[in-house]
DNA sequence: ACAAAAGTGTTATAACTACACCCATGT
DNA sequence: ACATGGGTGTAGTTATAACACTTTTGT
């Protein structure tokens, strides 16, 4: 149907899509105790914007954010969280679309459906760093990991919203199962408690932290035991959901 | 400009409008222990729905939703909160918009903006009960308060709507001054007492919740009492922001 | 005097913090 | 043996819940 650098131009009929609105997918992945979030970086430009997309006309909005999550990684079946839906005038600005598509050899006209004012509704994705296939779209020549105190400077309102992203994350950490997609399978407590720690922003009682997790019932812990270092092994942790 | 009854038909010209994009007011007020939100009951129907509306092609989101609190209240400088953006196919059912219309002696096409398909991003805001002064549409025939426990059975999606905005107001409670707008400016420790119980629909411990509120360090205890009954005068306090 | 409801106090429990101590492991 | 770092235990603090007691007010 496609190659993997994502749909050719001509192969899109905008059309098919609702107008005005749009969607984000800040999609976070963690790997050496570092928060990531996929970036795309427009051709030929300095631009760089977080991975977006349109609503099918027979597409509800949550399925059009798990297409993008899809196209972008090639995952399925994750768990998309909608954390707020951007709107104000001062995000329309179709100069830099004009110029990506410039750069594309297109010569759009002043009412061509991307560079209209859209809403955009931004969910939020946790994944497996090491599962997902970063797959730029027809217009982006990359799709990669940047750390999320690390980014480029990003087009229109992105920053904005990864950092509304951050935050709904920070406040939903305690209710969902958070490690589910970010760790591997089996993990120690000092794994869990890195990862928090990078999304919290902030160090963590260890003890306190232990015992808060088992705590809360989420966790089985392996009998088996890991090795390596001078030093007690520490047990390994499953989620039982 | 326009009557008290709101804006007439043929004076809204809507290609003023972003097409798709709609937002859905849940206006929450309280009035004698019972929580209200304002429904608009459609002319010779029996159709009930939420005050809506559309976002302007030079507007912001939120300011949109403003307008609406404005258009069916009267009210300004009212907080409104964005809790969710609805977009699933199934809320999409132009049907009951146009027998609206029809029984409004329209006669519209099938493609007529009102038939749309529209993602609609809810807001809540809490308000005075009585202050604000209700306005029916063009295509209403009243704007009245309804028990948030006894409403009338509601076009497309929007019990759901209320249902998500109540969730969103209990998780917000402690977060904001949720009695600001809803009680008088001056009340009783019972009167607030009262209305977080209405909101989390559970009865709340008395010395606790009198504790919680005077150490939030929100309220200020006025030096008057109040009359009336056969026991000791409660205090009267007021928020202090 | 009494009932009613507000203000205040006491105690128990739970959750989190900080720190200490013990245990396993490789050098 | 020793350092390292994970597992666990012990106060101290704080927040909440449940209940009792005291105060004020009109009948």
């Amino acid at each position: 149907m496609e190659e993997h650098t994502g749909k050719k131009n001509y192969e899109v009929d905008w059309n098919e899509y609702l107008p005005g609105v749009a969607i984000d997918c800040v999609i976070f992945g963690y790997h050496e105790k570092v928060l990531k979030t996929l970036i795309l970086e427009y051709k030929e430009t300095d631009f760089f914007a977080l991975p977006g997309g349109f609503v099918l006309k027979d597409e509800n909005l949550d399925e059009a954010a798990s297409r993008v999550l899809f196209e972008r990684t090639r995952l399925q079946e994750i768990s998309l969280n909608q954390f707020y839906t951007f709107g104000s005038l001062s995000r329309f600005n179709p100069e830099p679309m004009r110029i990506v598509m410039q750069k594309n050899g297109l010569e759009p006209t002043k009412s061509h459906f991307l560079l209209q004012r859209f809403m955009s509704t931004g969910y939020y994705a946790l994944v497996d760093f090491k599962e997902a296939e970063p797959i730029a779209d027809f217009l982006s020549d990359s799709c990669q990991w940047y750390d999320i105190h690390d980014l480029p400077s990003l087009l229109w309102d992105h920053e904005q919203i990864i950092q509304k992203a951050l935050e709904s994350l920070r406040e939903n950490i305690d209710h969902r199962a958070v490690g589910l997609n970010l760790l591997d399978d089996e993990f120690t407590m000092r794994e869990l408690r890195n990862l928090y720690e990078t999304i919290l922003g902030k160090e963590l009682n260890r003890s306190g932290f232990h015992r808060k997790m088992v705590n809360s019932g989420r966790l089985n812990r392996i009998g088996k035991k890991n090795t390596g270092k001078a030093h007690r092994s520490p047990y390994l942790y499953r989620f039982n959901t």
